[in-house]
DNA sequence: CGTTCGATTGAGGAAGATCAATTAATGTGG
DNA sequence: CCACATTAATTGATCTTCCTCAATCGAACG
């Protein structure tokens, strides 16, 4: 099912002059993404051949407190970083996908500060980080890789944290979607009909509101035609057009004084 | 739960029986933390003899969209980075102090996503990434610095989206200056008098509320004597002892019903 | 088939934003 | 050094957004 994606070939072609429309341009670079995320992962498991590790809905692969020792890569699945503060707040502070490494936060303090867990069946390779370290030495393509993992890492917190502080309540969940359906599209998986692996409540978590009103924007969301819920159970949310929601959170900014065409 | 403290930073002697009060740890904790930041640059400066930069307040170490090419570590000074969004909302996503570094949100996309300030006079060295990356591979003891710092950058992130989705407002400004004052500590400087470096606009933005809600907030924390005001200038804060902010924000986070002895 | 959990929706209230007026610091040119 | 302009901070009054509490409904499950 998995392991060596056949690598090379990252579209170096130039593409042919005729009509290139945004969605062309778009569909194109998350096919090289995808390509990057399975580029990437073949390279780890040529170096490594890491342990695989199945999980389920609720597993832990680390938890808070927990010593430091290996980092993770999601070959399949889906992954909610919950953070912990001594006083017993929860919060999710990230969402991991295909690709995505898990367990940077612990390299500081040698110790995990946050719960990592499966939201869904999946398969994580196990990578121990002193072996890491020694491959990089030898290969500085993976420590490059390393570094731009940490790194979009702590451009997205940021991003998180932009969301967080300068967006409404309705533009967050908009803007929720929008993320979740590009990560999957990044990653070569359909985007007209997601299935959110979270509750409200987890949302509302991750997006600092309640659950009642993560509901009500949704409700919202859905009479602006902007999604749709598939006939049986409110998990499954179609988005017939992705750009929509993001026009819809740069709406949401503007003052009132613009003239909405 | 689990194993062996060991790491540096944690105590890892039982500490003989006298007194032992909780400042003197604390204070002890402060002093090696000083002192690591000051072998960090040590080392810093020994194998790279960096070029020395000194800036002033607004000027800008590196901005947005700019070419990635280095990382800076703060000798002195203060600086904040401003994230900005293509839309042009702006937000303080971050503070850094001596000993920090700069600039690893360049190193993914092979351009900065932030504008990094300088509030104050400083010194700033600089390190080309891709020298530091040469002498990593030589020097493990480097790269492991340059891990830790990446790590805890990550984990700090994680807990400023914890504290602006599940605090008050007061409770924000009282746990932005606990923040700012244990950095100082760690770096070995004053924290009874404090000069903020910002304005309330600033506070408000970094802290995702408006600057009438930081000022409303400073005075209600100057009321209930957890802060002063110096005599000349809102903008020096006396700080009588840094750990009844903390109890004010566990306080504010417990719910009524909660007898306060 | 009832129990439980998640989601929706409404009503009322509270925290914080917005608008506005005043005061305090900072700076500028004469 | 002072008058004046400018920017930052404070405080109050009102309004909006979102939270809280509560009732209802639907889906999943034993």
């Amino acid at each position: 099912m998995l392991s060596t994606p056949s690598t090379s070939e990252t579209t170096s072609f130039v593409r042919p002059l005729a009509a290139t429309p945004a969605s062309t341009l778009r569909d194109e670079a998350n096919r090289r993404a995808s390509q990057s995320i399975a580029d990437t992962l073949a390279l780890l498991n040529e170096v490594f051949a890491p342990q695989r590790r199945i999980v389920h809905a609720g597993d832990l692969i680390y938890q808070s407190g927990e010593r430091f020792g290996n980092l993770y890569v999601l070959n399949s699945g889906f992954f909610k970083i919950v953070n912990l503060a001594p006083d017993g707040r929860e919060l999710v502070v990230g969402l991991k996908f295909r690709g995505d490494w898990l367990g940077f936060d612990g390299i500081a303090g040698g110790r995990y500060s946050c719960d990592a867990v499966a939201m869904d069946t999946g398969e994580v390779w196990v990578l121990r980080y002193d072996r890491m370290l020694a491959a990089c030495a030898r290969q500085p393509e993976l420590l490059k890789l390393l570094h731009e993992a940490m790194s979009r890492e702590i451009a997205h917190d940021r991003d998180s944290l932009m969301s967080v502080c300068t967006l409404s309540a309705d533009a967050r969940v908009a803007d929720f979607l929008r993320y979740w359906a590009e990560s999957l599209a990044r990653r070569g998986m359909r985007t007209d009909q997601i299935t959110l692996r979270m509750t409200r409540a987890e949302i509302g978590n991750y997006l600092g509101m309640t659950l009642e009103t993560v509901s009500r924007a949704l409700s919202r969301l859905a009479r602006c035609q902007l999604i749709h819920f598939a006939e049986k159970g409110r998990r499954d949310i179609q988005i017939p057009q992705v750009e929509a929601l993001a026009e819809y959170v740069q709406r949401s900014l503007a003052p009132a004084d613009v003239v909405l065409q």
